[in-house]
DNA sequence: ACAATTGCCGTGCCCGTGCACGAAACGAAA
DNA sequence: TTTCGTTTCGTGCACGGGCACGGCAATTGT
């Protein structure tokens, strides 16, 4: 039997429109009804009734999605995907999610992408902060505009935003050195890296690169450490430049790669399986899967992007619904290890 | 803009009394009519509006949810709590989930604990199968009455039940028997056992340690097992036997167990680093966790019991508010791996 | 033939909340 | 006192769907 507003109309001797000027804290009551009206409230322990509310009014509200792509699979392609699913549970609660999607390598992509963003006239908006400048930029307007936002994937810290759902990437790292090294005869460590120039970036493998060579520094400090870049623009150029990497470098034992890209060795490995090389990776692509299974990739650590994002909308949808904050504006989320035998 | 019962009666020129039959498959409806308003309705994809029919019915259902408990904390423990959570969500649609406890060795209690819940004059059943037989019982009436039922945990292929939320145990011994012994020197496999008498029961430890052997004898053929059993409700007992086991059986490099409890060992565990076991259980309870993150033990499975218990109370609940069956029946969910880096 | 039953169907109210419109109450100026 | 402007408040409809009630027509019974 639970209590509304017209209980509390009946209670506190005004009419229903007077409670809900009260409720929504209109202006157009006078003190001692809105003091009337506010024991009763409180004394009742009125909830509510969200169906009525969103049937009520009826209007919809946005919600802006920024996400990267690049060309290719990778990491944002499972975003997208889990971004769909939890639009689809939003649109049950009268919120339109509306993507989106720019070139993750073009500044100016970003830049559009956010004008955009801001001509949705949106209730909130979810995006990961690619570009930390930029990022800080579009974050004061919406700030000055009043628009809640959430950050997935990374965050900047200083900033307002209402909360972040991502990976803990430093303890990422140093798991995956863990996993790599974990009883191992460990005589050098090899990393694949994609790209030099980071700065101006807001970049979680930075971090997990940080986290893995704590690990390294800490359990086996003396052992040697090699990188090499390749290009995924230019596909012919990167079994050259493995094949370089472990010419020049015939002791490297284990292997990793801080992004999602490992599919782009995978052919590479399966190549030279007499390198019996222990190789470490991250994210659940479809392709780094296959070669998790194919037992050429030994483990993969993977973040459940769908969940990131889930969480981001919903705790966004919480709070335009409900007008509920989440209970903790920072969500680092579990990291789960995947090897041939749950990949599922 | 959404297409509301109202059109439908427009479009099909009939009365949206007619339509509301035709939706509910209520009698009272010509063929042609039926057909008229199933063609409108099919054609512009009419979804209705779940807040309008909570609304409009306020009646609240009942969902009984059987759950089992020993007086220690086990993985039934961490199910309670996913159900709490899952309950609270629920109550969002208008669904009371009522809990009731039982004793897990207790058949009796089990007994007691259905027709309790058939008291309830319930909605729909959540329940993880214990005892084989009486759960065939209870089935067939809740078949009977035409109530729902979902599995979480285990479950009974030739029952009639709606979803199953589980972890694919085979897969989980095989999975735990590779990180058991991956890349290691193994001189013999030790296994903790807390029931020697399993008959009857419905209880996916059988199976894990089913998997388990399948991969030893796949990768290690004619390597050592020895089992241990031991006692929970003796707590004085257990250090002896491990004592007198390890005594007998010296060259015992890898311990398993199949069931929660790790954490009755980890004292024992504590006491020898001389033996430098490399441990793998399942589970992460509190205290599982602590010996984990403390380096007694090198991983554990798990198996997100929230989640299982929150999926299978989902199902329900969309099917009894939406009209929705479950798209998959089975819903084997992921193992996690968990070391002391990804514990959290 | 008319009355009674049955099969189909439309109307209208209800759920709890939001909000527009206009009425009442009040004070101040004429 | 009348008039006008404010402030404050109540009324009533809308949202979309569930469901009871009663009406109309076709059929059956006498």
């Amino acid at each position: 039997m639970k209590i509304t507003v017209k209980d509390i109309a009946r209670l506190s001797g005004v009419s229903k429109g007077t409670v809900d000027r009260v409720l929504h804290n209109r202006e157009g009551v006078s003190r001692k009804s809105f003091e009337k009206v506010m024991k009763v409230v409180r004394e009742s322990g009125y909830e509510p009734n969200i169906y009525a509310s969103l049937l009520a009014k009826h209007g919809k509200r946005v919600l802006a999605l920024l996400l990267p792509r690049s060309g290719k699979a990778d990491y944002w392609t499972l975003v997208d995907a889990g971004a769909d699913k939890a639009a689809a549970a939003a649109s049950n609660f009268g919120v339109d999610v509306k993507k989106i999607v720019y070139d993750q390598y073009s500044l100016d992509a970003f830049r559009s992408a956010c004008k955009e963003a801001l001509d949705l006239n949106p209730a909130g908006v979810v995006l990961p902060p690619m570009f930390k400048e930029e990022t800080k930029v579009f974050a004061g307007r919406l700030d000055e505009l009043g628009i809640p936002y959430a950050f997935v994937d990374s965050r900047i810290e200083e900033l307002n935003y209402m909360a972040f759902y991502g990976m803990p990437a430093f303890s990422a790292g140093y798991l995956c050195a863990a996993l790599l090294t974990d009883n191992q005869n460990v005589s050098a460590v090899g990393a694949v890296r994609v790209r030099r120039d980071k700065e101006g970036l807001s970049d979680p493998t930075v971090t997990r690169r940080n986290g893995f060579i704590r690990y390294l520094d800490e359990h086996f400090p003396d052992k040697k450490k090699a990188a090499v870049f390749i290009d995924p623009s230019d596909p012919g150029s990167i079994e050259p430049a493995l094949d370089g990497f472990f010419e020049s470098n015939p002791d490297i034992s284990h292997l990793v790669m801080f992004n999602s890209r490992l599919y782009l060795i995978t052919d590479w490995l399966e190549k030279h399986p007499e390198r019996k090389l222990r190789v470490v990776g991250f994210d659940n692509l479809e392709a780094n899967v296959a070669a998790l299974k194919k037992g050429l990739v030994t483990a993969l650590i993977t973040q459940r992007p769908e969940q990131q994002i889930a969480g981001a909308i919903d705790a966004l949808v919480n709070l335009l619904v409900l007008g509920k904050g989440p209970q903790k504006r920072d969500n680092f989320m579990h990291m789960d290890i995947l090897t041939r035998y749950n990949a599922d």
